[in-house]
DNA sequence: CTTGAAACCAATTGTAC
DNA sequence: GTACAATTGGTTTCAAG
């Protein structure tokens, strides 16, 4: 599918405000308010956008305390058996597999370092994983929504470099 | 701060839908679209929502590549040093400082393998860095929302465990 | 593809409980 | 704290360019 500049400024300005008419956003990107609900509703049809979401700060709902964990698992352990594994826990809000010697990248968010520890203990009980390793965050650094940089991603970076 | 379960459900219900009517959120919380209004603008106001944001797909914006980045840094390197020389890159959509030998581990998003390469090679002439290892992410498992499971992070977990 | 107007419906405010 | 009613204003559809 291809997205002109208007679609990406449209994103652009969804990603930072989710709630703006769109007059605002017609008014920002140059266009009428049907004419940038067309473009919303297209881009929500073919996928572009997956949908809304309210950000929330997660320390006011308790989440204290993050922490990545590396997973070593089995030698015939699928991706699909560690993909259902995770989602069995509220705590592993994001999980991939990726190259080097770990198998898969966990990111936890948990009440507090007790509570990591326990997830942690739980998953190392899964059956397909042999060994984790641990880090917890100390302090986040940055934090961006996907898409917060929808304006072209072949620009230049470092921005102004 | 003192969320009660009526916050946490109407927080649930705008990470799941940002565009909800709040009639609709009422609907679901068992509270007036009015009631519900006074709640958001009190958890704006509180800064438990901080506001509302599009998803993404990531790949749809050209955005095809992610990377896991441990950043190795010399022994007098402040967090702040790193958080402002990380805000420079777009492709740097999550950086936090961590526990373990790694100083501190970056979550960086590209079009491609080569430009993730790039954007490493210039993370790494960084004055303070020392070194990298960098991890290429095969397939994402999980990807939830922050906040996606808002109603209470002391229950139980893993969900029906 | 766009704009602009009209009908519809939600957001918001004020009032009462 | 809540619900309800009235006004304001945004969304959505449709005709037309």
């Amino acid at each position: 599918m291809e997205l002109d500049r208007l679609d990406r400024d449209i994103i652009a300005a969804l990603v930072e405000d989710a709630r703006a008419t769109y007059a605002e956003i017609g008014h920002d990107v140059g266009l009428s308010a049907s004419a940038v609900k067309r473009r919303v509703d297209r881009l929500r049809e073919t996928g572009a956008i997956t949908g809304f979401s309210a950000r929330v700060a997660p320390r006011a709902l308790g989440w204290n305390t993050e922490a990545y964990v590396e997973l070593f698992c089995q030698g015939k352990t699928k991706p699909s058996d560690i993909a259902l594994a995770m989602a069995r826990y509220p705590e592993v809000v994001a999980a991939a597999t990726i190259t080097g010697e770990a198998d898969a990248l966990l990111h936890i968010r948990a009440t507090d370092v007790r509570h990591v520890e326990r997830v942690i203990e739980r998953i190392a009980a899964e059956t397909f994983v042999v060994r984790t390793k641990s880090s917890i965050v100390l302090s986040r650094l940055v934090d961006l929504p996907t898409g917060a940089v929808a304006s072209d991603p072949r620009n230049g970076s470092p921005v102004g470099g």
